[in-house]
DNA sequence: GCATCAGTTCGATGATACTGGAAATATCGA
DNA sequence: TCGATATTTCCAGTATCATCGAACTGATGC
């Protein structure tokens, strides 16, 4: 992942609504959810939600696909995994450093 | 990490500077780097840099101390640590989702 | 005490982002 | 084709953020 890249994720990422709208997906898994969903979930009016779920689309973090009249949205995971491996890069001048490389991750 | 602490420090991520800056640090591991060395490397005016570390401190990613004249910054691993755990949290629902979670990281 | 050096705070300005109702678009069933 | 449903786009008003020179604070050495 590059810099311009990963601050447009960050970006998405730092709204107390995009934030919420892509843990929901996070859970939802690979499966998604339609925009409709969502909004009722969030409780949040339909073009805010829209507004949002371009931000999060237009940086990648999450996918859209057409299934009838819904519209559903999924997490991308490979792009959080690149986010995460570039703010990780080069840690601490490429040592071992235990303590920020081997975070433990609920992995199940 | 809860959801505020969590929209701090991706905003405070979301920019350029901000994240050259962080990156600099994640790199320079625990020792840090002075203000002045961080403003020389990264070309910026000084109060512009104090804006932005000051930004990257209230959100816990990086933290200062003092060594003589100089201010010293170095990033704090655990706050990004608890980012990504929060960020992939409940990850599809709990149930096994290999792509996501065990994402490969350059941890040496 | 005074000069100097390292950084921070202040303040005004310009740019960018968020919000939500109304109107437009796309899909479907009859 | 028409009406209903699902969602997006448009728009304008408000709020928040970034910039950087100048003034300020804190630490050091003589």
């Amino acid at each position: 992942m590059k810099s311009p890249q990963a601050i447009e994720a960050l970006g998405a990422l730092a709204n107390e609504h995009r934030l919420a709208i892509y843990r929901l997906l996070v859970q939802a898994g690979p499966e998604g959810r339609p925009a409709g969903a969502i909004a009722d979930k969030l409780d949040m009016p339909a073009s805010s939600l829209s507004f949002h779920l371009a931000h999060l689309t237009r940086a990648g973090l999450i996918e859209q696909r057409r299934e009838s009249r819904s519209l559903i949205y999924s997490a991308d995971f490979a792009v959080m995994n690149g986010l995460v491996g570039f703010l990780t890069e080069n840690c601490c001048g490429g040592s071992a450093c235990a303590p920020a490389a081997s975070a433990k991750r609920k992995a199940s």
